[in-house]
Parts: structure tokens; C-alpha cells; sequence
DNA sequence: AGTAGCAAAATTGTTGACAAAAACGTGACG
DNA sequence: CGTCACGTTTTTGTCAACAATTTTGCTACT
């Protein structure tokens, strides 16, 4: 009895995961084509595993696949960015919620570590600010971790991150504003670590709406 | 120049349809596995198409794929439906503030008129509540529409919707109360009307809380 | 009887070739 | 000059056959 189900994944697998890390990364830019020839006579795959992974794709959301015409990489019009973050707003706020009625102690103290690690982070280098990215990214997973919804958890980190990835290397990436985010971070934190889900909620909210103002700010530059 | 762009669907998608709605419909009952050889030869197609389909299947949440074993149908745990409805209470609060926000006149007419209708099925058929559960939809669907936030749509129409039908005819398809829903949507579709997007959030909120518990108390008898 | 091992069958993963559709380019015509 | 028609080329949709993996069933042995 093998307990580990496979040593080496399957074509199919693999070509999901590469092309969906190149269209996270900016190596396939939004709106290119994807031609089938042409792809899967890079990666060394047929066009069956590729076509499969192609709709998977489809599924996430990454990938556009009209029939006879092909698979082009989505673009994510500012609009729908907008929709999202609305989205966002309301999860995550749920999210809040149930983080601050679940935690332990263990999780406050993981969450906690983040902050601080950000903080140093942003003093450290405060020019350079893609690891203050990451590090936002890791707070926002971690208290949807902590809400113990995993449909939540799959639906936020999976999904909709993914989207807002995308559109992040699109036309205008917004600056963002690390030091108002780590004061609203460090805000969030201590509400869920006091076990107050309201305001945990609101906190949030109003954290994920403000960095929605500030999106369509810029967008209308 | 054609404005429709296709005459006759390809097999893949036609796939997609029939295995979707046989999964909806409870044709193909959950935890039941989806033999490649088998379905292809009912549906008179390839496996190319047909393993496209139960990708694109796998998206939806609606079968589980597992690498050299194949595809089964989905099945959603009561665990896993309460933090649906937990979602649901969230996002469907977040489509009443904005369809109470943006709601015209026609739109407030459409959403009273399905509350009529639903009204009138349950006076003439007390004892059939399959029309109900439609009308019931009908309404939630109406409001995210209205709502404008078409990714909220795609989201709670397409995905988490699908996802409890599938669980509605699971082991305890719980009974329902329609005369207290009708009771709260009328509340609902008022509040919307009024144009007071956050008495509308609360009681959509409300409304779908108690379908919640009253899942909770269904699943603990 | 129960189990370990091995062979046979069934199922999934993958490929290449063929059919059909769309995109492209060329040339004739108004 | 623009546009329509048509043949060529490219690309997608589909299938059937092969390879690899898993499952099944049988046999032999303790």
C-alpha cells in the first residue's frame, strides 16, 4: 500500500501548472493566443494533455476558450477588477469574522508574526516594495486560513487572488500604500486577537474598500 | 458576415450539457464514478471531447478527478453546504445593498412580480412545493442581476448555486418553509424598493441565516 | 482459511493522423 | 479604391490506436 499516489505528474498536470504560473508571472501577457501547435510543441506534450489543461485553465478563470477559435490568456478589464474587490470586501470581511470568533492562540501569534515581519520589512528597504506584496498577500491568507471555511479559502486564495494577480500586471499597476495598509493590517490583527468578529468585519471591509478607492483613483488618471 | 457565430455545438460542449444536467438532475448520483470507455460510448463521441468535458466539469465543482482513477461525481458534505450557506450569506447580503443601491423601476417591478406569482403558487398548490423552490431561485437570481455586478452573478448563479442543487438531493433534502420565506422575501424585495441598501444586506442576511439553521438542525436530527 | 505474489483484464494517459472550420491571401469585378 | 469570391493555409475538433497504470482474479504456499 503506496501512500503516496503518484511519483510523477501527469503531462496534462504539469502543462496546467506551467502555463498558469507564465500567465501569473506577466510571461503570457493578457489577450495573446495560446496555439495549440505551438504550445505543445514547446513543452514536448501532446495536444490532448494540452487541451485538457487549457480547460482547467478555463475553470480559473485564466484562460478564454471560444469553440473554433482557441484560447486566448484573459484580460481583466478595470470594471470587473472593481467587481471583485467588491467581492473581496464582503469575504474577506466574512473571513474577519470568522477568524475572530475561531482563533486560538497559536493563530493570533502566526498572524502577529506577519505584521511584524512586514513591519521590518518596510524599514529595512523601503525602496523596494515587492516584499511587502508578498507579505500582504501572506496576512490575507493566513486569516482566511484561520476562518476555518475551507469553500471560503479555495474560492478567496484560489480564484479570486489569482484574478487580481492578473490584473495587477496589466496597463496601470497601482503603487499601492504599504504604510496605511500595514496600520490597517495591525488594526485587523488586534481585533481578531481581542475576539471581536464585528469589528474584525469592519475592519477589513473598510481596509479592502479603501484599496478599491484608491484602484479606481487611478484608473481615471 | 454571420452574427452567430455557430450553427451546432461541438461534442465537447454538448457533453459538458448532458453530464452537467444528468449531475443536476440526480441522473448520475453523487459519489458515483464516470467511466471514460462507458460514457463515450452512450453519448456516440470520443474521449478527447469527453475528458475535455469533465475538465470543464471539474471547474464547476461538480465531479472530482483524481490522476489514474478517474472521475466521480461530486459529493458535497453537510460540513461543506454550511460554509456555502455561510458564503451565500455574505455575497447575497453584498447583491441586496447594491441592488437596493441601483434597483430602477422596472427592476422593482420584475422582483415584486415573482413575489406575486410565488404567493399565488402557494395558495392554489399548498401541498406541491416544487414550483416554490423555483420561484424561490428565480428571486435570488433576480436580485444578483439586478445587483450589476456581473462577477457576483457569474459566482452565486453559476457556481454556488449548482453546487447546493447538488447537495439538495443528497441524503436529507430538508423540507423547507415557504410561507416564512415569502414572508422574508417580501421584506427583502420592500427594503429594495425603498431603496435602503443596508436594511436590505441585514435582512437577506437574515433570511438566508435561518435557511442555515435550519440546515443545521435538519442534519442533526 | 488466509495471504502473498503474479498474470490477465480493464481503465486511464498519451499520441499521431484525419476531418472540419476559420483565417489568410490573391485576384477579379463594380 | 473598396469589396466580394474563391482557393490555400493554418488552426481547431475529433477519432482510433498504443502505452502506462491500476484493478482484478487466480494460483500457490504457509
Amino acid at each position: 500500500m503506496t501512500v503516496l499516489p503518484r511519483t510523477t505528474p501527469t503531462n496534462s498536470e504539469s502543462a496546467f501548472q506551467i502555463i498558469r504560473d507564465a500567465i501569473l508571472s506577466g510571461a503570457l501577457s493578457p489577450g495573446s493566443k495560446i496555439s495549440e501547435a505551438h504550445t505543445c510543441q514547446i513543452y514536448g506534450i501532446g495536444r490532448g494533455p494540452l487541451r485538457e489543461a487549457l480547460r482547467r485553465l478555463e475553470g480559473c478563470k485564466l484562460v478564454e476558450i471560444k469553440p473554433n477559435a482557441g484560447a486566448k490568456v484573459s484580460f481583466i478589464k478595470p470594471s470587473q477588477i472593481i467587481e471583485i474587490y467588491e467581492i473581496r470586501e464582503s469575504l474577506e470581511g466574512l473571513a474577519c469574522k470568522l477568524a475572530a470568533t475561531n482563533a486560538n492562540k497559536t493563530d493570533c501569534l502566526a498572524l502577529r508574526s506577519i505584521i511584524t515581519e512586514q513591519r521590518l520589512q518596510m524599514t529595512q528597504n523601503n525602496g523596494d516594495l515587492a516584499p511587502l506584496k508578498e507579505g500582504d498577500l501572506d496576512l490575507h491568507f493566513s486569516i482566511v486560513k484561520v476562518s476555518g471555511n475551507t469553500q471560503l479559502f479555495q474560492l478567496l486564495c484560489h480564484d479570486l487572488y489569482q484574478l487580481v494577480q492578473l490584473y495587477r500586471l496589466q496597463p496601470n499597476t497601482s503603487p499601492s500604500r504599504p504604510h496605511i495598509a500595514l496600520e490597517e493590517h495591525t488594526q485587523i490583527v488586534d481585533a481578531i486577537e481581542r475576539k471581536d468578529p464585528e469589528l474584525a468585519d469592519l475592519l477589513m471591509r473598510r481596509h479592502i474598500s479603501n484599496a478599491r478607492q484608491e484602484l479606481l483613483a487611478n484608473l481615471s488618471l
